[in-house]
DNA sequence: CGTCTTTGACCCGCGC
DNA sequence: GCGCGGGTCAAAGACG
């Protein structure tokens, strides 16, 4: 940090009328990058003379233009200074977006390895449409599942658009967190708010503002048994191109949204109800009480719902289903959890006091849905197809 | 002054 | 038809 306030100070040196330098510092050393950002501030803060020395200067004109040399070396230096400056700082900026584009380039990386990706080559194209069939290495029931999912998911996600009946269709996200609000990578308008009955915690309703018009909305709400638990529910698709940030999410519940409304999946045990429950398998490397994800879909004819369970204990074994989406505990995590920058978007007066965040408590929606992605190869796939229908949508 | 949040009022769908 | 509850609107206030 004291490395960007001195990089701050620095940039301002350019700013600053020569006639205030003085010629009582040294050259700045430039040993090595660190040893010259902090000579470089200190140099200026030498540089920054008072006026009562350029006074004193004032009696001998041979020294003042020996000083007006010195002056001209000293600035020239310090744009040198500010070049390299601006180079580093663009480097660690592009860093910077490579981390955060990191998730989507390590699936990249890890299907160039697999034969024919050619789904892959849709996010190097953002406003690619998914129209081939993708190849992944799947296995058994999962190829046809996949087939299905990825294709009628593409199909679900687009006509989510035109139908009326689909676009209402949600996706509710339960992730536990101490802040009323969990990050999502997205601008988020706030535009009512309701005590639901039967919860005395109230729920917000959002609007998306990154875009015009643009249709999302989402509803936070803390769940009425576990106020730790935060309910965050998602309806609609975007109609603009998303940051880096906001991929995860958004791919994620539009797609496992279209794989129920595929009906691609079914359940091997009888229904709880009119329910058809997914294991989505989150990693256990993911810490806290967060180790299994459970996707819950509940058909209703006006408005279906699914439900990303992130909350539920990885030992929660009683449900299993026909696509197994059981982890593979021998492979490595393709990508980092690209940690929770953007964790925090807002708080209101119902944010319970900042207290000492933990990942454990305070997961980052974007991370918990992107760990589901990794492990799930048509997962994956219904997220690029998620993709290709937003942003071709703009 | 512009943007965002708050909050009461209003609208609408659904069940009885 | 009526009441209830969920969702949205919009004016007022807060905030930077």
């Amino acid at each position: 940090m004291e490395g960007e306030v001195s990089v701050k100070e620095f940039l301002e040196v350019e700013e600053r009328p020569s006639h205030t330098y003085d010629n009582n510092t040294g050259s700045p050393q430039r040993n090595d990058e660190e040893t010259s950002i902090n000579k470089s501030t200190v140099g200026f803060n030498f540089l920054s003379l008072s006026l009562n020395n350029s006074e004193k200067a004032q009696g001998n004109q041979g020294q003042q233009l020996t000083q007006a040399g010195l002056l001209r070396i000293k600035l020239e230096e310090a744009k040198k200074e500010n070049q390299n400056l601006r180079a580093r700082l663009n480097h660690i900026t592009h860093q910077y977006t490579t981390l955060q584009n990191h998730p989507f380039l390590a699936m990249k990386k890890q299907q160039q390895s697999s034969p024919a990706p050619n789904y892959l080559d849709l996010l190097k194209k953002e406003d690619a449409i998914v129209t081939e069939k993708p190849t992944m290495p799947l296995e058994g029931d999962q190829i046809n599942n996949y087939n299905h999912t990825t294709r009628e998911g593409a199909k679900s996600i687009a006509d989510q658009a035109h139908e009326p009946s689909t676009r209402k269709a949600r996706v509710s996200i339960r992730a536990r967190s101490d802040y009323f609000l969990m990050g999502d990578g997205c601008q988020w308008r706030k535009y009512g708010q309701k005590i639901a009955k039967g919860n005395p915690c109230p729920r917000a309703y959002y609007r998306c503002s990154m875009g015009t018009a643009c249709p999302v909305r989402k509803q936070v709400q803390r769940c009425a048994k576990d106020d730790t638990v935060l309910i965050t529910t998602y309806e609609g698709n975007h109609n603009h191109p998303l940051p880096p940030p906001a991929r995860p999410m958004a791919c994620t519940t539009s797609a496992a949204l279209s794989m129920f409304l595929s009906g691609s999946i079914t359940s091997t045990t009888p229904p709880i109800g009119s329910t058809k429950l997914l294991n989505l398998g989150l990693l256990p490397s993911l810490s806290g009480s967060v180790s299994t994800g459970l996707a819950t879909f509940s058909p209703s004819p006006s408005c279906p719902t699914i439900t990303l369970d992130l909350t539920l204990p990885s030992n929660d074994n009683s449900l299993h289903f026909q696509r197994d989406f059981s982890l593979d505990h021998s492979q490595p995590f393709p990508f980092p959890l690209h940690g929770c920058a953007q964790q925090i978007v807002g708080m209101n007066s119902y944010s319970k006091p900042p207290t000492a965040i933990t990942p454990e408590k305070n997961l980052c929606l974007t991370d918990l849905v992107g760990a589901a992605i990794a492990k799930d190869p048509s997962f994956k796939a219904a997220c690029v197809a998620a993709i290709s229908s937003f942003t071709g949508a703009t």
